[in-house]
DNA sequence: TCCTTGAATAGATGTTTGTCGAAACAGGAT
DNA sequence: ATCCTGTTTCGACAAACATCTATTCAAGGA
């Protein structure tokens, strides 16, 4: 499972919102980012790899943090990783998962104008 | 319609994702935003209002640029005002929507570490 | 007043999504 | 090999959602 590919993330690019109109395929791309981000759970998760020690958080402390059964864990960290916002990676009994920063920065850019050359 | 209040918005706040896990009603708040962002359409609506000149648009403008009946249109449109990411304003025939900016800038900051200062 | 046009609401429908329990898989320890 | 614990996949189901048609509301112009 480690080396999965970001499906969309990293060319999920384009200028600010204020500046140009999407394009219909921009929009989509973007999208699955937002949508990605659009369940509380999925937005907890994410905050709590990223401000982990580390930089980094395993299934097993992120599962403790929620009263939900592990599968359902299992399947939002899932949704996260296709979205190429997180990866996982397995270290002997646990799995950790660490954010890609460069697409919050990027998704973060989009939404301000005069944001473009934020990009990496 | 025009003096709908932001029912999310303005107070969906918090350090950026990095630096602290968000609390759960933080988390369901900010997902609130996201999701009314997670739909192509929506996302082309708001860049479209975002971008237009004068900072406004009317629906008429909004419409013609959809395969999508006025309705549908219509529907996403209350979605992102209800999110409070946009207002839209009654003037004779047509109505007129602009974005709130400061709301953007919000979700943008929570996105990057250190944009805490970035708020109003 | 009535009619026309722009926009929102109501109701219906097919699809997507969040959640669970059960089962499968992975790795360590006994 | 056999268990045990941690994680993911599978199958199912209810709630939420995007879209449509038909209807209603708002504002002007005849």
């Amino acid at each position: 499972m480690s080396k999965q590919l970001p499906l969309v993330a990293m060319d999920a690019c384009c200028s600010p919102l204020a500046r140009d109109p999407l394009t219909a395929d921009q929009a989509v791309e973007l999208s699955k980012l937002f949508k990605a981000m659009s369940d509380p759970v999925r937005l907890r998760l994410l905050s709590l790899i990223a401000s982990h020690a580390g930089g980094e958080a395993c299934v097993c402390d992120l599962t403790d943090a929620f009263d939900l059964t592990g599968p359902t864990i299992s399947h939002h960290l899932k949704v996260l990783r296709e979205s190429g916002l997180i990866t996982g990676e397995r270290r002997g009994t646990w799995v950790y998962y660490r954010v890609h920063p460069e697409v919050l920065a990027r998704l973060s850019a989009v939404l301000v104008p005069g944001g473009t050359e934020a990009l990496a």
